[in-house]
DNA sequence: AAATCATATTCGGTATTTTGAATATTATGG
DNA sequence: CCATAATATTCAAAATACCGAATATGATTT
């Protein structure tokens, strides 16, 4: 699936592209990246994926294009760069009939280590440790 | 893949209707049935694929509840019982920046032994059968 | 340069999808 | 009942996707 190959029927690209909506992980990376950049860690945090199957799901994405990665030091921000997306995804929400999922916006998340988490909050700024396994992530 | 099982993610649902959508016959098919009711073998004079690969893949979509078929004589039509998912179609269309392919509306396909194609265009226009009307058994 | 932190990549087994081929089913006309 | 038209189903093999485990990379601090 990785990129999107060289199309010869006209419905093989939509269709590729939609094979990247139709996977949980990568929806709900996509919700998480709405309301602008967010970093690696933060997701991890958020979402509850282990770090190395976060990053496969966004090796997806980013070679197709969706999103794209920023450099900061000791973290890496991704933000989409395809918001008509977003079109897609509130066509199908509200065609199920279901509300959008998830928060929008930054949420600061108690045990999130990025940046962003850790502003002003100063409170376990200097002693974190996310030694936390994971367990699965995956659904079956 | 054939029904959309009882989701425990928020996002296997949309996830997997994605996934409907993310193949490029299953498109063609419900740009055909966009204006309404067409048969098997019309779709297969205009799609060109065989009869038994569309079979599959109309049930595919049959089986998510997103077409449903009606018998009338020789003819099975199948019709889209969720409009919505146009939008989302429409959605993907212009986020691709193509235009939609294909053509809207029924078109007279030569060779096509439908009875649609065969109305009055007076070539084979005689031998037609009355509409007998078998209501498919509800789909809940 | 070594240790460390955040993240990426590779490998491999398993599950799922895709699709052709053969066959079955169901209604219709004789 | 038999033949036939239109469509459906089953089966199996090839292709692809999923995802865990292990390991690699590349900044950054000391």
């Amino acid at each position: 699936m990785a990129a999107i190959k060289a199309q010869r029927h006209p419905y093989e690209e939509p269709a590729s592209f939609f094979k990247l909506l139709a996977h949980p992980a990568r929806l709900a990376i996509l919700e998480t990246l709405r309301n602008g950049e967010e970093c690696v860690c933060h997701m991890e945090a958020t979402l509850g994926y282990r770090q190395a199957y976060l990053s496969q799901q966004l090796a997806v994405l980013r070679e197709a294009g969706i999103i794209q990665d920023r450099r900061d030091g000791w973290n890496i921000f991704y933000r989409v760069m395809k918001p008509e997306i977003y079109q897609v995804l509130d066509a199908m929400y509200s065609a199920e009939g279901g509300e959008k999922p998830g928060s929008h916006g930054h949420n600061n998340t108690p045990g999130c280590p990025c940046p962003k988490c850790n502003s002003q909050t100063a409170d376990a700024a200097e002693n974190r440790h996310p030694t936390t396994i994971h367990t699965n992530g995956g659904i079956s």
